[in-house]
DNA sequence: GCAGACTTGGAAACCGCTTTCCGGGAGGTC
DNA sequence: GACCTCCCGGAAAGCGGTTTCCAAGTCTGC
C-alpha cells in the first residue's frame, strides 16, 4: 500500500508538510508545495490509511449503531435515518445485529467501545431484566468513561440520551379510538411479556380501555414477529377488534383471519403499531399508530454526536405517535 | 482509556506478555502470568484499541457491504446474510447506502479501503454508464492492490467475485409461466433503462415472449421503486398481463390497480420479482420469481473471504430464480 | 552431569499518521 | 536599517498495539 511518506518523498516534502496538505490540518501549507503534494498523491493512488489516523486522532469517524434485525423494517428504518445524519456529518456506520439476544447486545457495545467508536446507538427495545439490564449499562458506562457518546432508542432505561417512542401514550390513544367506533369486546395480541416495548404498548391499551370502563381486552402472549401475529390470532375469543403491538404482527394475524375466512374489518377489526412504510399497500390497509422512524434514527444520532458536555444529564426526547385509522377497523352498528 | 501498557504494569509483566495473553498470540504465556494478566485486564476494564491493532497487525476485521437502500428489503435481506456471514467469521460490518448515486459507490469503496477493510461487498445493480463502471473498477483495483478483497452481487461487470442472480432467465421463465396461463398482451414496469437488473429482467421477459411468438410487450420505464410502479401501471394499455421487474413495483402497481377499480387477478394479472419476505401476505398474493436473497448475501461475503490466491480469476456463481405462481395472476378463459 | 533443543519472558523496532516544537525567512513598523 | 511578528516547512515524539529477536531457563537424552 501506499504510505504518507511515499507521497511525501515523492513529492520532495517531509511527512508533516503531506500529511498538513492531505488530511484537513489547521495550518496552511504554500500553493507550490500543496500542489506538489496533492500531484504525488494522486499519481500514487494514495488512500489514507484510516486506522492510523484513527490512533494518532485518538478518534474515529465511525458510529456504531446496533439493532436487533436488519429484515425488520422497523430497524431498518431506524438505521436509514441514522445512516443519512451520519452521513452528514461525515461520518461511517457500523452495524451490529443482535437477532434479539440481549447477550449480543452486550457484546456489541463492548466491541464498539474496542473499535473506539464515535458513538454507539442502541435501538430496539430494552428487556425486563435488571441482571441483564445492569451488565449492559455498566458495558456502556465503561465505554463512556473512555469518551464514547451513547443514545438508544427506545426506553430510558440505560441512562444515557434516548428517543424514546410514546408507546403507552401511543397504544391508549388507539384504544381510545377504536372504542369511540364502538368496539368494546377487544384482544391484544401482546408479544413477549419481557419485551418492555411490547409490555407498555399492552399496557397503555388496557390502561385506556379500564379508563374508559370497558373490559379487560384478551391479552395473548407470543413471537414478536409476523408468525407471532398469526399464531396468537387464533386465540383472540370473542374479540370484535384486535390490537397488535407491532404491524408485523398486525400483518401475520390478517393472514391468520385471511386463512380462516374471517372477514376484516366485517368481523373483526385489527390494528397494528408503528406505521411501516413496506406495508402501507397492505389489504386491508391496516390502522395504526405512526412513529416517525427515519427521524427518530437520525435524532438518536444527533443527540449521541451533539453532546458537548459529557457530564450533563442524559436527555430524554419524547416522541408522540399519531393514531392512523385505515380500512382494517369499522365503526360497530 | 485504560491501555495495554497499564495493564501490563499493574500486572507486573511486560507490553509483549500482555499482548500475548490478552489478544490472540500464537505463543504460551505460562499459567500464572496469564492468570495476572486477565486479571489485572479485568480489574481495569481493558478494551484493546482496534485501531492500533490493525495498524500493527496491518489487517483489521472488518468488511464493509455497500447497497443502494436500507430500507428496501431487498438489500436488507441481502444485506443481512452478508452479516450473519460475517459474524459467524466473526468479522464486523460496516454498511454504506448508496441512495443510487453511483459516485457514492465510488466514494465508499475509496472510503472502505481508506478503513483498510478485510472485503468490501457492492450489493446491488450496475448502471449502464461504461465511464461510471470504469471509474468504479479502477477504484476496485486500487483496492485489490492493497490486498483487499471485493464481491459483488449482481452483474459480472466489476471484473470480482459475483454472485450474479439469473435476471434473464428467471423473467423469461416467468413470462413461459403467464403465456401458458393463456396470456397473451403483456406489459412491463420495467424500472429505469440505465439499471442493469432492470434491463436484464425487462429483456428476458421480452425475448421468452418472443421466441414463443407473441406481441412484444408494451414496455413503460419509471423509477424502480414502489411509487415507479404506482404510476407505470397507468399506462399498461390493453395488456392483460403486468411484469414488473421487482416485488415492491409490482406492490405499487397493485395499489394503482385498487384505487382505478382494476381488479387483479380477474381483468389484470400482475407478476413481480425477488419474493420478498416482508411482501408475503399481500393481497392478492404477489406471483413473482424467488431469489435466495439471504443465501445470496452470505455466499458474496463468503467468496470475498474465501478467496485464498489473490489472483485467481475472479469466480462468478450464478442463482437461479424460482417462479411462484400464486393469486395475482389468473389463467385466461 | 552436560550438550542441545524447547520454552517462555522482555526489549525494542515498527505499523502509518498527527502534531508539537523549532528555526528560518518574509513582511511590517518606527 | 533594526526589531518584532507572523507564516510556513521539517524533525521527532507520540498514539497503542504486534512481533522479531535475544537471553535465560527448563527439559530431554545419553
Amino acid at each position: 500500500m501506499v504510505t504518507l511518506e511515499d507521497v511525501a518523498k515523492q513529492a520532495g516534502v517531509s511527512l508533516a508538510t503531506a500529511s498538513r496538505v492531505l488530511n484537513g490540518s489547521t495550518r496552511q501549507v504554500g500553493a507550490t508545495l500543496r500542489a506538489r503534494v496533492e500531484r504525488a498523491a494522486d499519481e500514487l493512488g494514495y488512500r489514507a490509511n484510516i486506522a492510523a489516523q484513527t490512533l494518532a486522532r485518538g478518534a474515529s469517524n465511525v458510529i456504531g449503531i446496533v439493532v436487533h434485525d436488519l429484515t425488520d423494517p422497523y430497524f431498518a428504518a431506524l438505521a436509514d435515518g441514522a445512516m443519512r445524519a451520519a452521513a452528514t456529518e461525515g461520518m461511517l456506520v457500523m452495524v451490529g445485529t443482535t437477532h434479539r439476544d440481549p447477550e449480543q447486545e452486550i457484546a456489541y457495545v463492548a466491541t464498539m467501545n474496542a473499535q473506539r467508536v464515535r458513538a454507539v446507538l442502541l435501538a430496539g427495545s430494552r428487556v425486563d431484566d435488571p441482571v441483564v439490564t445492569g451488565r449492559l449499562r455498566e458495558e456502556l458506562a465503561r465505554y463512556q468513561e473512555g469518551g464514547g457518546r451513547a443514545a438508544c432508542v427506545g426506553q430510558d432505561l440505560l441512562g444515557v440520551d434516548t428517543v424514546a417512542p410514546a408507546n403507552r401514550a401511543g397504544a391508549a390513544a388507539l384504544a381510545r379510538a377504536l372504542a369511540g367506533l364502538g368496539h368494546t369486546r377487544f384482544a391484544v395480541l401482546a408479544g413477549p411479556p419481557h419485551l418492555v416495548t411490547a409490555a407498555d404498548r399492552c399496557a397503555g391499551f388496557a390502561a385506556a380501555l379500564r379508563e374508559l370502563g370497558l373490559p379487560e381486552p384478551v391479552v395473548v402472549h407470543g413471537p414478536f414477529d409476523r408468525d407471532g401475529g398469526y399464531r396468537a390470532a387464533t386465540e383472540i375469543g370473542e374479540a370484535t377488534c384486535v390490537f397488535a403491538v407491532n404491524d408485523v404482527m398486525a400483518v401475520g394475524a390478517l393472514a391468520a383471519c385471511r386463512e380462516r375466512g374471517i372477514r376484516v374489518p366485517e368481523d373483526v377489526s385489527v390494528a397494528g403499531f408503528d406505521d411501516i412504510v413496506t406495508l402501507r399497500d397492505h389489504v386491508p390497509a391496516l390502522t395504526t399508530v405512526r412513529l416517525p422512524l427515519t427521524d427518530m434514527g437520525a435524532r438518536a444520532l444527533e443527540l449521541a454526536l451533539g453532546r458537548e458536555d459529557a457530564t450533563a444529564a442524559p436527555v430524554v426526547e419524547h416522541v408522540a405517535g399519531e393514531v392512523v385509522l385505515r380500512e382494517s377497523v369499522r365503526r360497530m352498528a
